[in-house]
RNA sequence: GCCCUUGUAGCUCAGCUGGUAGAGCAAUUGAUUUGUAAUCAAUAGGUCCGCGGUUCGAAUCCGUGCGGGGGCACCA
């Protein structure tokens, strides 16, 4: 005799044990249509489990994230068995739920191609419309492991084999003939799945995600409770995809790469201002911190990074140069080798400290080459890098500071959400265990000090010390990392970095390693998208564009044009033969965020007048008042 | 690095089952002198990514290398 208490605080009385299905039409005819899955107190459980004891109970819909997710989880388990109906001997290995959709893992010799994508696609439908009943059932362990053997699923086998005793098998059926060991729970028969699902992509993808193992192929779907909703989620994709930097940069004319050097820019005109602007912008809020820039070599000899430890832990992927006096070079993946003996030059006493180095330096690292992608990921890229070194008691005010920085740097740029990333001691690391506890509990307290969100990253941090990581979220709601501060307690010792104390002895320095931007190339690759190409005035490489009406004014364009180069804004006159009409469009396209219309009306009033980008209403200004309200317009937080 | 996929003019792309290339835009030249998102015409432009093979004949088929894309692994 149950008594189901439901989430408004009612109970509901039932004489015998009792389904989830018969609870939600207890309740409403609409929601017993609806229902999709519910909880059994907050345990999630199939509609049809029996309930045999009081307890809490809340039915989920397509409108609740669980319902959301059991709609996956089963399009994944419906994917399964189309494919395997579609190609028989194909093994199944393991099929979650991930953000918009899910995934399949398959073991099977030929690839799918998209024809075979389209071909699952239809079985999975049919599938749905024939309504296939689930049922789950409990299995024994041993006879789990025979059976998946038997029928040649070794990876299923192996599932099993690696789930602790203690745990219940479930094998869920769909219909009478195909069945997938799961955990459940699962919707109530395949139509609840609905149509708005549609497989996206093949990838291979490692068995276990263990790149030693063998390479199985993965389809990936996406499914949502409403055609809507899938329709949505198609659009935001090609929004997306109209941000994409590596398009924009075409366009606007900003970079290229090209085969001679993979994973390398070639910078052009405009992406390159783009670069010297925020290193402009970046040298002013330094300076205003107390940093000192500098400039070490980007070619040292092996004997330095085999000290500093970079040889052993990151060799593999170190370009190295060979002289021709037999000597060997590395060109530098990382500038801290370089600070430090920058900071070893002469004698340091305590008074010298917190010693702020920084430096934009080119750096390169032989990435693997799948994951060279873009801007976002390259071979050779500019750090806006610093190092401070700072004794114990100065690390987490330190740390702070370097928090209040960029919290301040990304808002100027347009980021106002940004989550922290703690991670602490990896397992290939130098340094004593001691050390790492001290640098672990200076960096962690500095952390809660910012009051800002967190997560612990566990075995994540560089192999010299424990690290932070800064997360922006970017326009569209897509997170990246970019900034980075991590305590250092050992590459001072090993390139013997020390500095005389108040006391008169001999101490070696701490080391904070940060970064703001990051990479100036992955920042600018990820401002890009998140402007959609669309810069702030004061950060944009081309502000104005001047255009003659016709060529008769050609003269008049030109004398503005100057005028404006004069007060700091950049600017271009546009002499080409063409219309205005031509030349609107062409600068808009790659737009330039004030278009500079001069014809007969602005010479007889010493105007000009303005078009925005994506405005097409017109605004005339004198020509001086113009040049005054831009120019100072020229620094951030001036949209 | 691994799996799949892809590489044709400066750009975007067409070129069916093998018969040595085509469009639009851009460029150049000429005409037009234009008031807010493409004026008209002519001209020029290609080792069809590289190398090897099959074939009477390869942009097209096969092999291989390099680059790009989507994932996986990697991201100190």
């Amino acid at each position: 005799m149950p008594i189901i208490t439901l989430p408004d605080g009612n109970n509901l009385d039932f004489p015998k044990k009792v389904t989830g299905l018969e609870i939600a039409e207890k309740i409403s005819k609409s929601l017993a249509k609806q229902a999709l899955i519910m909880s059994v107190n907050g345990e999630l459980k199939d509609l049809y489990f029996l309930i045999d004891k009081d307890c809490s109970v809340k039915i989920f819909t397509a409108k609740d994230p669980e319902g959301l997710e059991v709609i996956r989880h089963d399009a994944a388990h419906i994917m399964a068995m189309a494919v395997q109906e579609l190609y028989p001997g194909t093994q199944v290995t393991i099929g979650p739920v991930i953000e918009n959709g899910f995934y399949y893992d398959f073991a099977r010799k030929e690839p799918f191609t998209d024809d075979d994508l389209n071909k699952i696609e239809e079985r999975m439908s049919e599938i749905v419309d024939k309504d296939l009943k689930t049922r789950r059932e409990v299995w024994q362990r041993d006879k789990a492991i025979r059976h998946f053997k038997e029928i040649g699923e070794k990876y299923k086998a192996e599932i099993i084999e690696s789930i602790p005793e203690t745990e219940e098998l479930s094998v869920y059926h769909h219909g009478d003939t195909w069945y997938d060991l799961c955990r459940g729970p699962h919707l109530v028969s395949s139509s609840k799945i609905g149509k708005a699902f549609k497989l996206t992509k093949v990838s291979g993808a490692y068995w276990r995600g263990d790149s030693k193992n063998e390479m199985l192929q993965r389809i990936y779907g996406t499914s949502w409770a409403s055609q809507k909703d899938l329709d949505d989620y198609l659009k935001r994709i090609e929004e997306a995809e109209k941000r994409d930097h590596r398009k924009l940069g075409k366009e606007m004319d900003l970079f290229h790469f090209r085969e001679e050097s993979p994973g390398s820019v070639f910078w052009h005109e405009k992406g390159w201002t783009l670069f010297q602007k925020l290193i402009n912008y970046m040298r002013a809020k330094q300076d205003l911190a107390g940093y000192k820039e500098v400039n070490t070599p980007e070619v040292l000899d092996r004997l330095l990074w085999e000290k500093s430890g970079h040889w052993e832990k990151y060799g593999e992927n170190m370009y190295t140069s060979e002289t021709p006096d037999e000597k060997v070079f590395a060109i530098k993946p990382m500038n801290c080798p370089g600070h430090i003996q920058v900071f070893n030059q002469g004698l340091k006493s305590y008074r010298d400290l917190p010693l702020r180095i920084t430096e934009f330096g080119k750096v390169h690292r032989y990435e693997p080459s799948g994951a060279l992608h873009g801007l976002l990921r390259v071979r050779a890229f500019t750090q806006d890098d610093a190092h401070i070194f700072c004794s114990e008691s100065q690390i987490t005010s330190e740390c702070l500071n370097v928090t209040n920085l960029i919290l301040e740097i990304y808002k100027d740029l347009g980021f106002e959400k940004v989550i922290i990333k703690y991670a602490d001691r990896p397992e290939i690391r130098v340094g004593e265990d001691k050390v790492w506890d001290k640098a672990e509990t200076s960096l962690l307290e500095a952390v809660k000090a910012t009051k800002l969100e967190y997560s612990i990253n566990k075995g994540e941090g560089a192999f010299y010390g424990p690290k932070i990581e800064f997360v922006l979220r970017d326009a569209i709601g897509r997170d990246w990392q970019c900034g980075t501060l991590q305590v250092d307690l050992n590459l001072p010792g090993r390139l013997d970095a020390s500095y005389i104390d108040k006391d008169g002895t001999k101490k070696v320095p701490v080391m904070l390693h940060r970064a703001l931007f990051g990479s100036l190339e992955r920042f600018i690759g990820i401002l890009i998208e998140h402007y959609a190409g669309k810069f702030p005035f004061w950060i944009s490489p081309l502000q104005t564009v001047v255009i003659p009406v016709s060529e008769d004014f050609n003269d008049y364009a030109v004398s503005i044009y100057k005028k404006v180069k004069d007060a700091g804004i950049s600017s271009t006159v546009d002499l080409k033969k063409h219309n205005l009409n031509y030349k609107i469009r062409d600068h808009s396209l790659s737009k330039i965020p004030l278009l500079l219309i001069c014809g007969k009306k602005e010479v007889d009033s010493n105007s000009v007048t303005i078009r925005r980008l994506d405005s097409n209403k017109q605004e005339n200004m004198d020509i001086n008042n113009f040049l005054k309200k831009y120019s100072a317009l020229n620094k951030p937080s001036s949209k």
